[in-house]
DNA sequence: ACACAAACGAGAGCACTGCTCTTGCTTTGG
DNA sequence: CCAAAGCAAGAGCAGTGCTCTCGTTTGTGT
């Protein structure tokens, strides 16, 4: 029988998709810290003992969550980058970076589990690597097409910093220069500040329009990574100097 | 007696200290989420109920770390800044930031506590307010003389940001440009962003000298907010067009 | 000086957690 | 067809936060 060893396996696969979907709920509603195996046992009917048949510890199902997280995360944002994949760089980058902060909005403690402070004790394993790279990659390739399309503005980049550079683009994008590449791992890390602080409530009672913020932050983080902006092209406002 | 009131009063300070201090021991060495308060009594020799004549809950004794820990930083940066006080404002902003992300190396798991992800249902209270904000007033203080002594450059501010940037540079620094203040708002966040991703591991694999890349990110955090570096005196790299 | 109330330490106990081990039952593959 | 592997269930261990009760100590107002 075509499914003869399927039967079992297949009961498997959705026993281990039912415990994820339970955990995930779990999850969403109460945090990473809060999610019990037992709990998620007794919603889905089973004795806690059965759950380990699936995952061997609380903190392998937590790893399964991540990826998860990681993959909806790039998902969503590659979604959204595939909806303007025709326009120029700048809108394609704000569009990415914007979709990310939806998702960490709409996702905040499967944003947390995976960007916030590791969970105690808890070292992500490599296997996480390839779903958490999907956003960088995205954001490499818009730079990279902005590049090959004179729509880029070479940073500056100090000489103490050449070597790490030089390594950064071997590892990431051999075709783009150093400079660039060093400065787009920067914005990407301040990205994860400008959404962390909003997502964690270091922004209550200070930031109010968070929208138009985070929109005019991240253009300033394409600047970083050289990218030119519509406005720029205007009378600048750059370098008037104010006097005391 | 003087101390009529004290014996106790000055018992219960003391032990509410060892208290702290045992629940910090345990939070540097296992993290926020291993923090025990049945191992903290242990520890003390104290019986677990006992420690709740202190501290009425386990999140209110990690308020309480957390408070220390918005304290510790401050401290810290503050005197990191005291010993460049004399300086101009591109050195003071080099200085306090890196004191940020030195102290932020040195205490992880209670650099993790303050601007990770909040634990596990748990939101700050409004206590914590004045002392997390004693690293934003130290940066706001550098801005300032740097304003008055005209080594800032005015940052560029969309029109749909000014009312809330209106309202950010009422409540932190009436005195500055609103444009100025909504930068130093966004360099703040993504200063956090470059020192989380550090110590949160996702600069593994990737950012090896990571001392100066931060360096740099932070002198590109004041492009953003305006400081003019020295080498910007120099011949501009800036500007110049990569073609295809 | 005495009495009363507040603060305190100790212990038992509740409900919960992650995890292990053993016991049977069912499915699978040689 | 039968042994082996997969599986669910239950009991149990060590640990957690937290509550309640019980004497005892300490400070204070009359």
């Amino acid at each position: 029988m075509s499914t003869a060893r399927g039967a079992r396996a297949r009961a498997r696969i959705e026993v281990t998709a039912a415990i994820k979907d339970e955990a995930r709920r779990q999850l969403a509603e109460e945090g990473a810290a809060k999610l019990s195996l037992r709990a998620v046992a007794r919603e889905l009917g089973m004795v806690s003992s059965a759950l380990y048949r699936y995952f061997p510890s609380r903190d392998d199902l937590l790893t399964a969550l991540i990826i998860d997280a990681y993959d909806s995360l790039g998902e969503t944002a590659e979604a959204a980058h595939a909806k303007v994949a025709d326009a120029g760089p700048v809108r394609r980058w704000t569009v990415v970076c914007e979709a990310v902060r939806d998702w960490a909005l709409a996702h905040p403690h499967e944003y947390a589990l995976i960007y916030g402070s590791p969970v105690p004790g808890y070292t992500a394993p490599d296997t996480t690597v390839p779903a958490a790279s999907r956003v960088g990659l995205l954001l490499i390739g818009i730079i990279r097409d902005a590049h090959q399309g004179a729509g880029v503005a070479l940073p500056r980049l100090p000489a103490e910093l050449e070597p790490e550079a030089r390594r950064l683009a071997e590892d990431l994008a051999p075709d783009l220069p150093p400079a660039v590449v060093t400065a787009l791992v920067a914005a990407w890390a301040q990205l994860y500040g400008l959404v962390g602080f909003e997502l964690f409530g270091q922004f209550n009672r200070l930031v109010e329009d968070r929208e138009p913020f985070f929109r005019h932050a991240v253009a300033q983080l394409g600047h970083g990574v050289g990218l030119v902006f519509p406005q720029d092209t205007g009378t600048g406002g750059r370098g008037s100097r104010s006097g005391s």
